[in-house]
DNA sequence: AGACTGATGTCTACACCGTAGGTCTACGGA
DNA sequence: TCCGTAGACCTACGGTGTAGACATCAGTCT
């Protein structure tokens, strides 16, 4: 008996952790190899085998690996908390911003969860954990006296800005961090002078990229803006 | 003879089209692909088939799955022009906005693949396709008077406002088209009322979503604050 | 002419994947 | 006591990406 249960569960993590498997337990782990490996390492038997457990008992607890893939969005995106009671609206999205954007750099691999996997569910269908901010952000806005429609519009525009932003940031990789020189550290000395000139003499300005100052002025500009033409041109 | 060679090609396209099989080719069948069955339906071997080709015949121009899908990305990145001695900087940013708009929503399921590949990729590495329209922005707005550093602060902050525009665009499915009432239409009316009491009541706003228009005003709110704030903050 | 070389296409094979369908077990309520 | 049901497991099927060896052929050099 014990031979077969070993033998069911034979590389990897414990081979019967203990007590039964929950969701929350199967996205947990999915949500660390994720981040140890990258999405499309995670594969359903990779997960069972990190789990000790059969692969076909995943789909007890995920109808699908989309939806496992759902759930960890959702699980990430549980992180960002919004305080729809708030009175000082601004300040309150500009808290929401910095947690958005601490989440998803502490989770670079989810990023394409997050922003991809809404394109494939209409909104209503979309796990309930990733409607939670929407709707809490329009509780806040309608309480700052907006329009429902204006609220609307505005939490578009920060969270399309915070996407936008965000992957901005991820894609600010140094090629060779020992190197000193900025040119090879970003590999930039590969792409022809008389093609890329002005690419290649921002070398050192791509080098110092501030992601929290650039977020900051981000919002600055959106948020100064936002206010005056929001009524205006619905 | 005959035999064999239609035997290694035996469904779907052409068995051998003409001539060579060309890089191009490939990519151009591969996009049509996934423009139709969107990207995950697009394996190597079905690709081959649809060429009427080996699929290991793949291989040899492209490296990889994951370059052939750059590639996709690259075709379609390829359709952006941006005029880079435009002297009038705005209206040329807001052309190169319009386009890439444009862009996007002809070929929907390749958004993904445009946010999310050069995440995997340092920015000298990725195809030289993708690099053009920086380059060529970078162009306009120094031509224009920007320092280096503010060129490459406005670019970031278009482009992020675009990728998240066009990210939240395609977001807007509805989920019952035939449908007449809103909150039906958009399949609302499964959310819990007490807990999602704003989202439902905008039904109506959700539903007369106009992404051309909130372009315009996202780039509106953009463009008027980018000049005021670039060279003050760094 | 003949040999060599490199690009292109083809075939086979391997390890891995997602998951349909069925079975075994344990348990809680009737 | 029996039944229903939830959880776990096993087997099996039809796919996947791609390594590696081989075939074909155009061109180039001798």
């Amino acid at each position: 008996m014990e031979a077969s249960s070993a033998d069911s569960a034979p590389r990897g993590g414990e081979p019967h952790p203990d007590g039964k498997l929950t969701r929350e337990r199967m996205l947990a782990c999915a949500l660390e190899m994720v981040d140890r490996e990258g999405i499309d390492k995670l594969s359903m038997r990779g997960l069972a085998r990190a789990l000790g457990r059969d692969p076909m008992s995943l789909y007890r607890h995920a109808a699908n690996k989309a939806d496992l893939l759902d759930g960890v969005a959702e699980t990430v995106l549980a992180e960002l908390t919004v305080d729809p009671n708030d009175t000082d609206w601004v300040a309150q999205l500009r808290a929401v911003a910095r947690q958005f954007r601490r989440i998803a750099l502490s989770h670079p691999h989810v990023v394409p969860l997050l922003v991809t996997r809404p394109l494939a569910t209409p909104l209503a269908l979309r796990p309930r954990g990733t409607l939670r901010p929407l709707e809490d952000v329009l509780a806040l806005l309608t309480q700052a006296g907006f329009s429902g429609a204006d609220a609307l519009h505005i939490y578009r525009a920060v969270f399309g800005f915070l996407n936008g932003h965000i992957l901005n940031e991820l894609q600010e990789i140094v090629e060779n961090p020992e190197e000193t020189d900025d040119l090879l550290r970003l590999g930039l000395h590969r792409l022809p002078i008389h093609e890329f000139p002005n690419l290649r003499s921002l070398a050192s300005v791509l080098a110092s990229y501030d992601g929290a100052a650039e977020l900051e002025r981000g919002l600055d500009i959106l948020l100064a803006g936002l206010p005056t033409v929001s009524t205006s041109a619905m």
